[in-house]
DNA sequence: GCCGAACCGTAACGTACGGTACGGCAGGAT
DNA sequence: ATCCTGCCGTACCGTACGTTACGGTTCGGC
């Protein structure tokens, strides 16, 4: 197994390769299919990825090295860029958690998550979930820093955020249930999220059409 | 295939051999493993089930069919037993989905969601994440009803509640991430999910302290 | 022009597993 | 006692796939 992804413009095309056929045939994917897919040998991809399980485990991170989440620097702290950066890091992981290739790399991730050998439940995590949680936690903290939001965990906070978001479209999508994410509907899910977020951790008391919304210091 | 759950003793034996090894060893349950831990021929299996999909689909439906989330009858209309009854259905999922049987199960509903073939995905939706929808839904409008909770849609309000409840949990619980669900953290972790779900959707403004739940583990 | 390295295409090997066939045994019915 | 049914245990078959091996081709360096 080579070092990190620094893959060579030929490693790349094959990973991609591999991560065309995770999509289109599901764990279903063959050492002779890649091969002809790629247009490559399967002598040169034992020699390169090792076995089947390092070759899948450098797709999944050559994927996890394109999946990018929005990145907002913490820069403006007033409410209404908060709450923007808020949509757009919901927008984003909705995006990424519907995307075809994501549902494909979490099934097979989940699906080899079993035997203690494979690391690529872990690298999914680590790419996905994890590196949402760390990007947004600043943010999270800024915004109680300045006085918009309140919470005493950001961890516990993260996590509401997420369910909000993520609700239950995930697990029915890697079930293979057929849902349409629409472009239209991830911003109104990603709005109608935040505006949840805000309700339970906002300190101003505007809000939205909810209605009601908790106060207390 | 047999029609439903009306399996012999012996069968249902048979099929808890299956979800025993399937918990054990995941995905790479065998014909002549299930055979050998159940004691009982191949030539058998095949001429109850048909073939290996048809064991995993009954080993499915016989899990599905002992998995009965918290049902509560819809007869306290009050603020606190409506907010028990919440709590109810929110430990009782997460029950469900941290427990080892129905982390197996999903996985390997999850990793055969891809061919068309498979009905495994659409079993273990249907008896889970549809099932808890379709108990919860009365309630919730009973709620309503009653003016204690506010919502324009059930579907969605119940939605909220899902992510509220399941947060990060289900999806790091299948990608192998080692969380120990104790009996405690679920308690808590409903407890605060019910509070949440209340503050956005319920209509009387006390509230409890929801500032802050459980990390991860 | 020659050499070696890298790589393609394909054939071959070993194995694991789904599915089938068969012999034997227990027990109930006649 | 005999037969039939249902099942166990096991050997067997075909195939698919991971992995290896090998001959042929391209290409950069000398």
């Amino acid at each position: 197994m080579e070092r990190e992804a620094d893959w060579t413009e030929r490693q790349r095309d094959v990973l991609d390769a591999v991560l065309a056929l995770l999509v289109q045939s599901g764990d279903a994917v063959t050492m002779t299919a890649v091969a002809r897919r790629a247009s490559c040998s399967k002598e040169t991809l034992y020699k390169w990825f090792g076995d089947r399980d390092g070759l899948l485990t450098a797709a999944v991170q050559r994927q996890a090295s394109r999946v990018h989440i929005a990145n907002a620097e913490a820069g403006g702290l007033d409410a209404s860029s908060l709450k923007m950066h808020l949509t757009d890091y919901a927008a984003s992981w909705l995006r990424v958690i519907s995307g075809p290739r994501s549902v494909a790399l979490n099934r097979v991730a989940i699906s080899h998550a079993g035997s203690e050998r494979s690391r690529l439940g872990a690298i999914v995590l680590e790419n996905g979930r994890f590196a949402l949680g760390r990007r947004m936690k600043p943010m999270l903290e800024a915004g109680r820093a300045g006085g918009l939001l309140s919470f005493a965990d950001a961890e516990a906070a993260f996590q509401t955020f997420f369910g909000l978001v993520a609700r239950d479209v995930q697990i029915r999508l890697l079930l293979g249930d057929r849902i349409d994410m629409t472009e239209d509907r991830i911003a109104r899910d990603a709005a109608s999220a935040v505006d949840q977020f805000l309700a339970l951790f906002g300190t101003a008391s505007r809000v939205a059409n909810h209605k009601d919304q908790p106060r207390e210091g």
